[in-house]
RNA sequence: GGAGGGAUGGCAGAGCGGACGAAUGCACCGGUCUUGAAAACCGACGUGGGGCAACUCACCGUGGGUUCAAAUCCCACUCCCUCCGCCA
């Protein structure tokens, strides 16, 4: 949620700052009128309120005093005003719903520096990289063999089973096997290993209640693309992102925590409503993967870097695996919601020949903390904290990503060092 | 799933219809004393909302209810503890 006191003092700002992303004046407006209502009522009630305790607090004295007479008529008097105090607080709780709904429904601000645009072709490309950039060679070329899509090396290593994981749960659930199975430990086990320096590993609950999605702003906006547990409440998480936004929900930490750096595996779940047909074969897009995340609490001062060492880290990984990919700076159109400033991180793959998202970091300034009530303790009071998050890695397009470029002329695919120490059976997957 | 007990400020813990936003202890912070520290003493000490301000409202697990008045009474739910059952 923006900050309603921000919207309030410097209402212009705001709104040309919303505009970037194409939230209309409109919007903004009806939101301020309704806060600016809601405040009147709600002055209204309280004055009722205050005099209600006031009489009541009268009755006592005078019933002590055994004025049975003076307490009864004070009693009356506060009663009608009950009356009238419980018909302005409904009036007013009304329009603090409505109020509530339209703060909801309004994205984050953007960051100065992120870029104009109103789709994703208007992001920037900030950068590519690929093995041998840094010696000055050019963007490698691929062979035939390497021009293979992932689902054919899967059926033909018999490490992809697409048709088992559609009979278990439907399509776009990918069912890995042998060295498929293994390298998707593998990844993740480098991963965890990788970040474990600065970040605590968290293995959190794969389901979250409705409460803890709402703090992360996943409902009710994005309720078509998750999975729920009805009978219980319960949502399947699209990402770890949620458990570790809320996992000190309601919290007043000390300054000292900051930045607390958390990483979690998880399993992530997602319906991809009405994306189906389209850019969905193989591993392109599926209803549940694996991936590590990374995700901090910080100061507003801190979040800059905190957002940097996670670019930093995914990128890492990426170049440890020797994979060609490329960042982009998300223009304003594109952001998520929630988010204020984004960097796309996108995988080459030869075999499909096309660039993957596999990460996404994301500043979300006090947007997800106001939500989720996360403060730190200042010389002065409390502030909320900043959110930042981001993947390292996504694993579904990362080992379509593999087996496509490290596919060799006789049909094996040879992994990078980077994961060997992680393959116990071997770098080399091949047919068994 | 069954029976019983519990949930109050950073922690411990009292309050069980009327000035209770809440005793007390500990912790933390400021001060006195001290060469310095400890001890002792004094003081401050939850969070959020509204209001220029005086001030005011909300919050004692959550949601409802009773009452002139609810931390306190009633109902439902959640979580924790003990015991029983089931179980990877």
């Amino acid at each position: 949620m923006i900050d309603l006191a921000q919207l309030r003092r410097e209402p212009e700002l705001v709104t040309a700052a919303l505009a970037r992303r194409g939230v209309s004046s409109e919007t903004v407006a009806s939101l301020i009128q309704s806060d600016k209502r809601h405040r009147e009522l709600m002055q209204e009630a309280e004055t009722l309120r205050a005099r209600v305790k006031d009489l009541s607090r009268q009755v006592g004295e005078a019933r002590k005093n055994k004025e049975t007479e003076r307490g009864d008529a004070l009693a009356e008097e506060s009663k009608q005003l009950g009356v009238q105090e419980r018909e302005a607080s409904a009036r007013a709780e009304e329009l603090g719903a409505e109020v509530r709904e339209l703060h909801l429904q309004i994205p984050n601000i953007p960051a100065d520096q992120a870029p104009d645009g109103l789709s994703e072709e208007e992001n920037v490309e900030l950068r590519q990289w690929w093995p041998g950039m840094d010696d000055g060679q050019p963007f490698p070329t691929y062979a035939d063999h390497q021009r293979v899509a992932h689902w054919d090396i899967g059926t033909e290593l018999g490490i992809l089973d697409l048709e088992s994981g559609a009979r278990l749960a439907g399509s776009m659930f990918p069912l890995y096997r042998a060295d498929g199975s293994r390298l998707l430990r593998a990844l993740t086990q480098f991963a965890l290993d990788a970040h474990a320096d600065a970040y605590e590993e968290i293995r959190p609950p794969s389901v979250a209640l409705t409460e803890t999605m709402m703090s992360t702003g996943h409902l009710p906006k994005s309720q078509d693309d998750m999975y729920a547990v009805e009978r219980d409440g319960l949502w399947l998480i699209p990402t770890a992102e949620v458990p570790l936004t809320s996992m000190n929900r309601g919290e007043i930490l000390t300054e000292e925590q900051l930045p607390l750096r958390l990483t979690a595996a998880t399993q992530c779940f997602r319906r991809e409503a009405g994306a189906a047909g389209r850019d969905t074969r193989g591993l392109l897009r599926v209803h549940e993967f694996e991936k590590v995340e990374l995700f901090a609490y910080c100061t507003p001062d801190q979040a800059e870097a905190a957002q940097m060492d996670i670019l930093t880290r995914a990128e890492t990984l990426l170049r440890r695996l020797g994979l060609p990919y490329r960042v982009l700076d998300l223009c304003t159109g594109d952001l998520g919601s929630a988010s204020a400033r984004t960097f796309d991180l996108e995988v080459y793959t030869p075999g499909v020949d096309r660039w993957l998202e596999v990460s996404s970091v994301s500043w979300f300034r006090d947007y997800q903390a106001r939500r989720a009530n996360v403060r730190y303790r200042t010389e002065s009071g409390t502030a909320l904290v900043h959110t930042v998050n981001g993947s390292g890695l996504a694993w579904a397009r990362i080992w379509a990503a593999l087996v496509e470029t490290y596919r060799q002329a006789d049909g094996t695919v040879v992994l990078p060092e980077a994961l060997a120490p992680y393959m116990a059976g071997g770098a080399t997957l091949r047919r068994r």
